[in-house]
DNA sequence: TAGCCGTGGAT
DNA sequence: TATCCAAGGCT
């Protein structure tokens, strides 16, 4: 089967299958892009309220442009990767500047912006202006290794190098057609059918479009295809968590820029050796005396690296000494705690915390 | 190049 | 429970 008759079947199938989803009803770029940037690592069901909601509160690129930083964390809260949240802020106001507050249509201007790469610079263009762009993600790279039987890790060198180049060849075929927005529904049937029949496990080959054509089902390689390799394990470590209230006002903390949930908050927390079975004595010990009054509420479990309060910081704000400008720890009113973006699990302590006089874990 | 950067769902 | 993975980018 050859490229153009891939295309076509991708193309009828996208048609009859794609699902609905509420930024295919729309062409403003302003708009796809900010799904592009959420739907990074990211799964559509957990997008969907989050761009509902955005699009509401930012309509339009200017008001991201100009939206407190503060605003954006909040609208983010939960989303993870919150470097995402500010390189989407940055490149608003680069925009603004730069391109007379209009989003660009040319390719290289819109890969220059930040948190944008090749393939959001690629879907972008492609969805918004219909160019022939290829995309290349998770959804794509299975689909185009098992459908061409392209072995090698999808994610680099050769392969990956590969792979782009058949997204460009089925791309710019898409374009060359009649079909309407043909490059856009092209770049999008390939990942809707990452995503709905070509999955990573249990591919359901028999509804696939171009099964036909697939090398990886000719040759019963599908399970084998693409290649993963090992991913790094990633390090178990526990923090224990302090909720300190002082005749309701809680203790939080601003975590620094840089590092894990810049700018984020969080409770006064401390690392626990992975040995410690008693997570709040070893907590006591590493804080040293406490006040009667701080009483440890909940362990957070993580695998992330560096995640961290200074025990200075901590004990300043605890005897009063708060600085917010530097170790960024206040006391706040139970009710204003719901104005500040939590991470991780300090945003299931604080549902804790609102959901009444809940249980220490 | 490979590790960092979050979170939730699926198996 | 453990592992993988999701519309990746940055360094």
């Amino acid at each position: 089967m050859k490229n153009g008759d891939i295309v076509q079947k991708l193309l009828a199938w996208f048609a009859r299958h794609a699902r609905d989803l509420p930024w295919r009803r729309t062409r403003d770029p302003y708009a796809i892009w900010v799904s592009e940037i959420m739907l990074q690592q990211t799964q559509v069901k957990t997008v969907l309220p989050y761009w509902r909601r955005w699009l509401r509160a930012l309509p339009h690129l200017a008001a991201l442009a100009d939206a407190p930083p503060a605003t954006l964390h909040k609208l983010w809260e939960g989303l993870g990767y919150y470097a995402r949240v500010r390189n989407l802020q940055r490149a608003a106001q680069i925009i603004q500047q730069q391109h007379h507050g209009r989003f660009p249509r040319d390719f290289d201007a819109v890969r220059a912006l930040p948190g944008i790469g090749r393939y959001t610079a690629g879907a972008i263009c492609s969805i918004a202006f219909n160019q022939p762009r290829p995309v290349l993600d998770g959804n794509v790279m299975r689909v185009l290794a098992r459908l061409y039987g392209v072995a090698g890790n999808p994610r680099a060198g050769r392969a990956n190098a590969r792979l782009w180049e058949l997204a460009e060849a089925l791309v710019r075929r898409a374009a060359g057609l009649r079909a309407r927005r043909g490059c856009a529904a092209l770049n999008q049937s390939l990942m809707e059918l990452g995503a709905l029949v070509c999955a990573p496990r249990q591919p359901r080959c028999a509804l696939c479009p171009v099964s036909g054509a697939c090398v990886a089902h000719r040759t019963g390689r599908v399970a084998e295809l693409p290649e993963r390799p090992r991913r790094t394990r990633p390090t178990p470590r526990r923090f224990m968590a302090f909720v300190v209230d002082r005749h309701g006002r809680v203790l939080v903390r601003q975590r620094p820029a840089g590092g894990v949930n810049a700018r984020l908050w969080e409770f006064p927390n401390v690392e626990v050796a992975p040995g410690d079975s008693d997570a709040r004595a070893a907590a006591r010990k590493a804080l040293g005396r406490l006040p009667a009054a701080l009483e440890p509420l909940a362990v957070l479990p993580h695998t992330i690296t560096r995640y961290r309060i200074t025990l200075a910081a901590y004990r300043a704000a605890w005897r009063g000494e708060t600085t917010p400008s530097r170790a960024g720890a206040r006391w706040v009113e139970r009710r204003a705690l719901n104005q500040l973006a939590f991470a991780g699990a300090h945003r299931k302590i604080l549902r804790q915390l609102q959901a009444g006089p809940g249980k220490p874990s």
